[in-house]
DNA sequence: TTGTAGGCGTTATCAT
DNA sequence: ATGATAACGCCTACAA
């Protein structure tokens, strides 16, 4: 009865040994058809993919990731939080990350974690059900992290880390505050004010270097009076003083501050863009939805994160990527300010 | 030399083979102490179990997978649409499922699906990478529903279905309506009236019932002349006729509806809750914030989409639930009305 | 109660 | 170029 048993497995569930007696070949040529691995006459290996077709057969995956010792799963981590505004930034992230991982056969298994808490995480690593994780900018401690390490589990974080050795990708901020600064910098002769926020700050930093080099590639010179540090406390006096100058474009580091840039101008009665023209160093839907929408830079969590997915996989694969890599920004251009180049 | 490869192997590997020879055992008897299936004695199993703990050994889901012919996987289709306002409805979803998967040692894997393309939930199923599906309200042409049946993959529906035999959990709107109606006859001896949609919604109809449900329970009888269908274009009117009448509460059968109540009311200088007391069948965001907050029904989210994943782990465990299932709503409290029950 | 052996469906290593 | 056969690590019917 056993046999009676098997007969009537084979007799719905195609596997390989199926197509192979049928087709008079060996389950090896069937394999090597399929993955492409290893020498197989043209012929013979048409003839397989044919019938495969014919018949519908998709591998197992279980089987394979078994023989393989690859799962052919990767992980992504992200938080539960009751903090509603960033959900539509993690649903991107996957949604990136299964791009990029369907379009090397890979699928995306998830891991909840929450504050201090990543018994999600631990699950997938111990019981191997994925080859490398991918990681968003939200454990603190960096507990996770060393974990990670200590498993010798690949991953990518998607976010900075100084800590050396960590596969990483961020939006290239620098290299968007700078590309959006030139393009202001063509149409203000009298130059680009920034209004910035705390100085000691990561990406405050980041994106007055961009700006700066802006200036440096025209051949100008930043004229720090004009870059104001902590701005949040002190809108109207900057203001004020752009508007005296003359200048026609300011730049605001984040969409807090442009917000707030953009009230006062509108309290001022200043008409943007005729009278001035602003742009944010980081965009936000109520940037989008302002009376006058703030042309912004855009970072784009979907193809940033689906580069985060292809990297992960690269290392999977035994590439050697570079550890540090960074997503272009875009541009989103609203009526706050348009560029005249193109 | 293969015998040394294997030495090495099971110097850092640990597999249940490993184990048993340690141990002095069988595999099977390992696996039994484990799994819990079958009978082993109780000295052997404890043995095996503190040997595992000290080891830290989990065993292998791949393995695990083959051999029983289960990944443990469910999957949950997500819709790649523009529309960012959805985004924390599917993170919830996300998040409670894979909360019910951990919880019966299940992983949650992804599928990404857009506007009539659903190759990455046929690449779940081709390729028996998962064993039940979630699907979640976006399909509208239930093609998807409809391939899931075909393939003879279990699957479940967040939200209704009236397709006979789709096991189905959605949100108990009319329960919640008729709850949260009953508490505002108590306070309110002159009748709750409500401002509805358009009479022809199911919906509407369904928190209709939930409203007229508590009358009856009450032993009163719904004034129909309080009941506005399409009050929308009539609000100012029904509003009039129902502060004429001393009604103390009114209803709203969702947030669109009562943010314009709220409004109107406010340029009609009437204060909530004082003079009127309101509430909205349906919450959102808006109401949370409003300058008088609205006490809502809420659909969590997260915990339907837990019973979900519960739900279908139980089909896959061969138990048989209902195919209809209602996830309770909760009353969120806010200053626009509040309980005096407790 | 415990052990033996075969099977799950691939991939990989040898031969031929 | 192709095939036999042994892994991969676990489960389970059957035997003892």
């Amino acid at each position: 009865m056993r046999n009676m048993d098997n007969r009537l497995r084979n007799a719905d569930k195609i596997t390989m040994d199926v197509i192979a007696k049928n087709l008079e070949v060996s389950k090896t040529t069937v394999s090597r058809a399929i993955s492409g691995k290893g020498r197989v006459g043209r012929e013979t290996r048409d003839k397989v993919l044919r019938y495969i077709e014919s018949l519908g057969y998709k591998p197992n995956s279980m089987a394979r990731a078994l023989a393989g010792s690859k799962t052919f799963n990767i992980g992504v981590v992200i938080p539960d939080t009751g903090d509603r505004g960033d959900s539509p930034f993690f649903k991107d992230c996957l949604i990136g990350v299964t791009a990029a991982s369907a379009r090397r056969d890979y699928d995306t298994v998830l891991a909840v974690v929450s504050e201090g808490n990543y018994g999600n995480l631990e699950r997938l690593v111990n019981g191997r059900r994925v080859d490398g994780i991918i990681l968003t900018r939200q454990d603190k401690s960096g507990k996770m992290l060393s974990y990670l390490r200590r498993q010798d589990m690949p991953f990518v974080l998607i976010g900075s880390d100084s800590d050396s050795g960590v596969y990483q990708i961020d939006s290239d901020q620098k290299d968007g505050c700078c590309e959006l600064t030139a393009k202001m910098l063509r149409q203000s002769p009298k130059g680009v004010a920034l209004l910035a926020g705390p100085k000691d700050m990561g990406v405050e930093r980041l994106r007055y270097e961009g700006y700066a080099q802006a200036f440096e590639l025209a051949g100008l010179k930043v004229n720090e009076s004009f870059v104001f540090w902590n701005s949040e406390s002190r809108l109207d006096g900057a203001l004020d003083k752009i508007l005296k100058a003359g200048i026609k474009c300011a730049a605001c580091s984040d969409d807090l501050i442009c917000l707030k840039v953009m009230e006062r101008l509108k309290q001022k009665g200043v008409s943007v863009p005729d009278r001035l023209q602003v742009v944010s160093f980081f965009d936000s839907e109520e940037l989008e939805n302002n009376d006058v929408p703030v042309t912004s830079l855009h970072v784009d969590t979907k193809f940033l994160s689906q580069k985060a997915g292809d990297l992960l996989i690269d290392i999977l694969d035994g590439k050697n990527p570079d550890v540090c890599n960074y997503a272009k920004c875009s541009v989103l251009y609203r009526s706050s300010f348009r560029s005249n180049a193109g």
